[in-house]
DNA sequence: TGCGACATTCGGTATAATCGATTTTTGCCG
DNA sequence: CGGCAAAAATCGATTATACCGAATGTCGCA
């Protein structure tokens, strides 16, 4: 049984004549009879009555021909599903974003993307780097905005743009009279950390490898004074519990009145952020999307690597 | 598109493999992945993403290979509706029969027919010979029982039974002491006939051709006292209007006790009764059911020509 | 008994489906 | 970094199918 032949025998059902059937399939007549027999053939039933006069539908014929219009139906809305999915930029998108970069890049860039794909919406997902990549990898989600480095077989990569870091004090701290901070100097103080998981941790531990130096003393403050997110390190940096690093997206006209920022001397340590998407998805028109939206977003202090 | 293409991708979803869903379609690798790709350049969208590990689906493909389920679906609906066609004993069967041969063989056939073919229900039409031929031919129904002479093209017959003719009096009228009655005698008396368009009105005419000179006033009993059914026709004997012909099928015990029944003399007028049907009529085996019922239904009085 | 209208059958041909063998891709691992 | 293994894509050849035009068969009709 073919799609065809089932066009065909709708066609003689509704025509009710073999060669006006035929030219409305744009076939010759005999193609359509034999196709017509062949199907009758298969299905071990007469369908049609053929007569000099007219062509009829048997009983069994009348129903076959209506179920045959239901698949040819449900054919076209294959179509049209297909004809749906051909946008890239319609339909859902399911994109994931690491704990330090979410809550900042987000308020810019939901509105670009609004704005460069109104069809799109966003599913979000808000976890660690290594999650990230193992959802991505496992198609549960699509992109991924995650910071270098980012090694994962089968997946494509583009630089976004660069994000200096910055120190953060308690206001009153004695470095708010240095112009900028030595790298080498945050040992000299409690430095606040994110958990463990967190890439944004490593860069600033790479950034000042003296912080993790094994002969700390076991309850010393940068073990347990971990924070959950960045802004519980901020209420806690200006709790005066310590100073810590933070990324210069994170910095609001807020934190004037708590904090203290200071940017490091000598060459700015940063972090690279990056899309992420499996090789083979194939909506390479939404992952443009995406960077385009973020490098409308007007992230401030940080440069773009469009 | 194909319906083959579609049992690949849904095979393809299934195993998330092509090599598996190959095998599991009883095809080579290279058929159905040609088959795919074949099937996305149509629909003009990526179904699956491929990579070496495994092979997902798309969020297009998700909604396609579903609806391709259903075509599927589908498609074995036109299979069950053709496998419940095939029994030419199974779904209903529209069954015309003149007004002079229904309410005398339908008791006796019906019961032998549920006997012979309990899945066939009759859709039952009464009417004149002419009517039926009519809607035989236009596929208003399948099957015709008739009384020669019955010729249409397209139409294929084959005879059933021959009926004698019996004349009813009155009780009580002169002829109940003939043994036989002689059918130029009937000239002699009013003489009840059917309405035209019955075709027995006709076969008693043939029968005493005398009935039908023209020569009879305008106001006769013969012509006005015409009876709508055999029943009719029977109370107005019983009443002493006049005489009249009956077919013996349609003579009951009932009648005992209001006519009297004569059968002619010499050569006995009959009747033959005939089972008609499109030439092209796919269920044979519904008719010749139909045949086997008539002869096995046991008629009283009439030679069945099996 | 031809005639017309139509369905069916018949050869021949172009297209498509399919296969086995091969190549390419890709992740993986020493 | 280079070979290995797995899997999909590609290639070349073969086979099957769809289709056409022409011829043939069927049937009702005049």
């Amino acid at each position: 049984m073919t799609l065809t032949e089932l066009r065909y025998i709708v066609a003689v059902a509704r025509e009710r004549h073999f060669g006006r059937a035929a030219a409305s399939c744009f076939v010759s007549q005999p193609t359509l009879s034999v196709a017509v027999k062949k199907l009758e053939d298969e299905l071990g039933v007469t369908l049609f009555e053929r007569s000099a006069g007219d062509v009829s539908l048997t009983s069994t014929g009348e129903r076959v021909v209506e179920q045959a219009q239901r698949v040819l139906e449900e054919v076209q809305v294959v179509k049209q599903l297909a004809e749906q999915g051909k946008d890239p930029l319609a339909g859902p998108l399911r994109l994931g974003i690491i704990y330090t970069i979410s809550p900042y890049l987000l308020p810019c860039l939901i509105p670009a993307l609004r704005d460069k794909a109104p069809q799109m919406q966003l599913l979000l997902e808000e976890n660690y780097t290594g999650r990230l990549a193992e959802m991505l990898k496992q198609g549960e989600i699509d992109v991924a905005i995650v910071a270098e480095p980012f090694f994962e077989t089968g997946v494509s990569t583009l630089q976004l743009y660069d994000e200096p870091f910055v120190v953060a004090t308690p206001k009153g701290h004695p470095w708010e009279k240095l112009k900028a901070i030595d790298a080498n100097q945050l040992a000299e103080e409690n430095v606040l950390l994110l958990s463990p998981g967190n890439c944004f941790r490593d860069h600033v531990l790479q950034t000042c490898p003296d912080l993790n130096r094994e002969s700390l003393p076991a309850g010393s403050l940068q073990r347990t004074l971990q924070g959950s997110s960045l802004t519980t390190i901020r209420h806690m940096v200006a709790g005066g519990i310590g100073v810590t690093v933070l990324p210069i997206t994170s910095i609001t006209a807020a934190d004037d009145a708590l904090l203290s920022i200071r940017p490091f001397a000598g060459e700015t340590p940063t972090r690279r952020v990056i899309l992420a998407w499996r090789k083979n998805f194939p909506r390479t028109g939404a992952v443009e999307a995406i960077r385009q939206a973020v490098l409308a977003s007007g992230l401030a202090g940080v440069s773009f690597l469009g």
